[in-house]
DNA sequence: ATGAAATGCTAAAACCTTTTATCACTTGAG
DNA sequence: CTCAAGTGATAAAAGGTTTTAGCATTTCAT
């Protein structure tokens, strides 16, 4: 990382200057631009590298119009979420030379407005919008911006582009996984219904049992699992066989709450989780079955489609849905005989 | 956020064309420079209200060499630390109207500077390294660069500035608690032993217990917590009754192990853990007292050193100490006695 | 030999804002 | 009445880059 004798950094004119050149000739060099002799490109650009020349992204902004900086906006500060969606975002971006702001709004409308002024006085070519959940509205109107927005982790309106994980297809693995396994008086314990995350994957559960199944619904977190559990070994039988639970938090309680039963998992009961939150699922004993919901890789999306719209390419306004994954692990037993089924 | 009829964003040009002044007059009426009439300012103002002037943040920050932006540099992609920290260097930092890059490197040297050089690029004013450990050094040369670079949960060379949250307080805390609840046999199980973390919990808890104390170091997570338990009642007595441990995952295996052995917490056993993990700590039956680490706070000094920095004002370079503080649940029972006997 | 086309380079404009130096004009003092 | 000082406004430069239009000069075909 050099810089100039006197501590500023080289501009172009440093290099035009010592390559004996204008600045119109130094540019057009660099950038493979206009009409150039090979050996004055050569030697130009031999020189840029040698005092470690790099071209001042605000001056080429400015007169670009283009920032080659985003804006992501969440209301998330806790980060099980937001973080490996930026991670994939920025991982999409880095290599265009793209960087990202990142904006907590801690779901105060103030903050919100505050950050997205700065980022439009800072000329970001879009913002990606990301909630903790999929059903909750931006704290300021995204709806009217000069740049594109992309939505991940939630739902913008109909003419915008959207990434959301496939609730639908995470639940019918989740459930398909049992039903492989031999297991048919499957339950779901799950969240709050009022979480359209909750309601699609209850739904989902349903269709894949033909219309039949039990969904219990309650408050996220262990505590409902242990409670849920509670109420199904205190009622009249039949019992659940396998229990597919709406979050791995839940699923930990589900289990905890059998082993203080004295009930075996997977022994006596086969349990799925959903997020493939590390440090629940593989802390769990036995460690956590459950769906990964491939954030990283929204991340990843969202952060392309958002590369092709300030590139002034067309993208699809709608609703992406990005599969869902099976991790097995061991809270439903091996998976041998049901791979081998699937497969026969 | 009002925009010209033909879609672009009105320049300070439009200010003064439809105030009937030059553009100069247009700048020092908003910024209050030079000498202006007061009806001529107040005309200004009003006008560049109504047609949603904001200045252009590129072109501004070209010439003042200031582009109200820094870069946060993670290692991070989880967000455990990271984002409870970047939430706080941003609320310290956007009243200031500057703006975080936030840059995950995954541990990749190559994907380091490729984010570094595209920071120095957009001329941030400056740069935050954080890292999921303390003695985790950059992957990229941060030592000779022209911006002012800012340590968060990392040390640093001698010469710069670093924010690390004070263990052995923290530890001390923890340890204090216990002594004053009356527990005297109090044994510290924790990580790995060349995490520098780890070591001086370790330190500050021999130091409360005047040179006495048995630490036992393990593997991160709730398996080393099963395991270490194991290993104290299979072995002859004196007993612990209480254990201090350096992470609250430890301390969740360490309670669940301690009910399958059918000793009860904190009747049995009291039980302090290290982070507030929230996830973890809130979700231990039954739930964890434990050490929190201020990383918002931390997040928020750090970005106010940096604020300092930027402006050219001096900061004294060293490692600054962030104190934790002892969040009260109910793994060492009620509190109310210690209370008392500190206060007394 | 002449006109046309290609080649290599450069001056200048543009992007948007802030600051400096300067100008025109008014007021007050002597 | 004259000179000095003060007032309100502005033209121009600066910041670093890219692009457009244009200038010489050479090459080629006729």
């Amino acid at each position: 990382m050099m810089t100039t004798s006197h501590g500023r950094r080289a501009t172009i004119r440093d290099v035009a200057l010592a390559a004996g050149v204008s600045i119109s000739t130094a540019s057009n060099a660099l950038n493979g631009q206009g009409r150039t002799n090979a050996e004055t490109r050569d030697r130009v650009k031999h020189i840029a590298e040698k005092i470690g020349f790099r071209p001042n992204a605000l001056a080429r902004g400015l007169l670009s119009r283009r920032s080659h900086s985003i804006g992501m906006i969440t209301n998330d500060t806790y980060g099980r979420l937001t973080l490996p969606m930026t991670a994939g975002v920025s991982e999409a971006l880095v290599d265009h030379g793209v960087s990202v702001f990142l904006c907590a709004t801690n779901n105060d409308p103030r903050l919100a407005r505050l950050h997205l002024e700065a980022l439009l006085d800072k000329q970001v070519d879009g913002i990606i919008f990301t909630a903790t959940r999929l059903d909750l509205a931006p704290q300021v109107d995204l709806s009217r911006l000069p740049i594109p927005v992309v939505y991940a982790f939630a739902e913008g309106p109909e003419t915008s582009v959207s990434f959301v994980p496939d609730d639908h297809q995470g639940a019918r693995l989740a459930v398909e996984h049992l039903l492989s396994l031999g297991h048919r008086r499957i339950l779901h314990i799950t969240g709050p219904e009022d979480f359209a995350a909750v309601r699609r994957r209850a739904a989902a559960y349903r269709a894949c049992l033909g219309g039949e199944g039990e969904v219990m619904f309650g408050p996220w977190g262990e505590d409902w699992g242990h409670e849920a559990v509670h109420r199904i070994l205190t009622r009249p039988e039949p019992r659940p066989d396998a229990i597919f639970c709406g979050s791995d938090e839940t699923a930990r309680g589900v289990i905890d709450a059998l082993r203080d039963h004295g009930l075996s998992v997977p022994g006596d009961m086969a349990v799925v989780g959903f997020d493939n939150w590390h440090v629940v699922a593989a802390q769990t004993r036995p460690a956590l079955t459950t769906i990964d919901m491939g954030l990283k890789e929204l991340g990843r999306r969202a952060g392309l489609a958002m590369l092709d719209l300030t590139q002034g390419k067309p993208v699809e306004s709608g609703i992406n849905y990005i599969a869902c994954e099976l991790v097995v692990r061991a809270s439903c037993g091996t998976d041998l005989a049901g791979q081998s089924l699937m497969s026969s």
